[in-house]
DNA sequence: GTTTGGTTACGAAAGTTTACGTTAGTTTAC
DNA sequence: GTAAACTAACGTAAACTTTCGTAACCAAAC
């Protein structure tokens, strides 16, 4: 096996199950414990893993607070700065759908104090924008996708259904030229019916996940309009993103 | 378990319960009482959570917590018992619909090792069983209500249409021989709908409510399968209700 | 024959538990 | 209503266990 090809499985293996020991890695995929460690030391460079004692943990997994999330969160400041240009194209009366993911929470709380009708799809962005006093809050509802606190499933599509909205804030896990990609089936689905019911579809993507394609694809990205991204994102690939009728902004 | 893996459960526990103690932490989790200090120091430290003599509380009233609903609950020790029995007439297996409201938070709340289907329809509940190892978790989406915290209006209503369930667990403000009754138009509508969706419709209410009137009627008494009330209630009315062809339980 | 990718071996480091003296709340006695 | 007595929780430290990082070594590929 690969080098690269392990390293994506202990990726999928830790993304999905949230956490995963060195001992269970390393019987999973026949490799020793400091083969797994070395793995897991070049996987956390890249931000894609959270390394513990004893394994890894997805950098996503959270339960309840948002506030937890936030803290916990990789990459924070890149996710900031991309959620404070997001609001700022925002306007005052629109429809929106917000979608799961860290970067989306925190575009939520800086949605907090404005006039919205704002269709959330995460328990997390749900009890962050509860209580805001001109926000008319629209629940997507759906089966619970535990890993993201996400609503999914063939219930959360058909809500979705004959439903328009004026923007739609997506969180993926990659962006290349083949389109925007998420690492599990469940969301990508109802991913994929927030970019129908969007008038202007917006992606929200740190630099780490600029270049990298996921296990599958939502959609190719002449259906995305606006890439939101920090400044770490490869130049060249962001000219390229242009080129191929994307609006990028770098935040 | 990982470190992080564990303060995410801790973190969670204590915000969606609004407070812990040490003892339960540590008998939940499966390790000692040091550990678990430790850990809530780690956590204060990152402002997720407060310690104090004998356990950890959520840093700010947390309008979502279920815990804060629950202990400002007038009548608590009844519906406390109602819940109790209404847990009982629940089966494995089954798909239910569990209603806003007190006392289905308190049913909620006993049904999380239970292995179920439930449709929640309010924030609270989504919360408290958020994480239930053998639930499978469906939120009914729409509208915010924010008295209740609880999904309404033309999109939820249409989310439960063709929907089939066992059981449908509602609370309401008043029963009478004309039927049930809420106290604001919004929650009617949803509440007629699962209503239609159950194969056995249950209300919970304690007994301030029996025999009053309130402002909506959502149904008669004869689309109700069965009353569970508390030991309160006057029970020549509860023979009444008896005689209407209704299953009364008292708590 | 060097580069790449991996293993085994082992001392160092980190996390957890047990043990124990101290402290902070609560009850009881006056 | 205060003070003594009691109980439960706390913090610290030592011991134990597990995991980590490093280094030396091995094997296949180029």
């Amino acid at each position: 096996m690969l080098v690269d090809e392990r390293r994506h499985r202990i990726a999928q293996l830790v993304l999905a199950h949230g956490a995963m020991t060195v001992a269970e890695l390393s019987r999973r995929l026949g490799v020793s414990a400091v083969t797994i460690r070395s793995d897991l030391e070049a996987l956390e460079r890249q931000g894609i893993l959270k390394r513990n004692r004893g394994g890894a943990v997805a950098p996503q997994v959270l339960r309840f607070a948002p506030a937890f999330q936030e803290k916990t969160s990789l990459h924070r400041r890149e996710k900031e700065r991309i959620a404070d240009l997001a609001a700022q194209i925002v306007e005052d009366g629109e429809w929106i759908i917000l979608d799961a993911g860290s970067t989306t929470l925190f575009l939520a709380r800086r949605l907090r104090d404005r006039r919205l009708t704002v269709l959330v799809n995460s328990v997390y962005a749900l009890n962050e924008l509860v209580g805001a006093p001109n926000i008319e809050l629209i629940a997507i509802g759906g089966s619970l996708y535990e890993p993201g606190l996400s609503f999914v499933g063939p219930l959360a599509e058909s809500f979705l259904e004959g439903l328009h909205v004026d923007k739609a804030f997506l969180g993926v896990n990659g962006v290349d030229l083949r389109g925007i990609s998420v690492n599990n089936a469940q969301e990508a689905g109802i991913k994929r019916r927030m970019i129908d019911a969007a008038e202007e579809v917006i992606v929200l993507a740190d630099s780490s996940k600029i270049g990298v394609s996921s296990f599958v694809t939502i959609a190719p990205l002449k259906r995305v309009h606006v890439l939101i991204t920090d400044s770490g994102a490869p130049g060249e690939l962001l000219q390229e993103f242009r080129e191929a009728g994307l609006e990028v902004l770098v935040a």
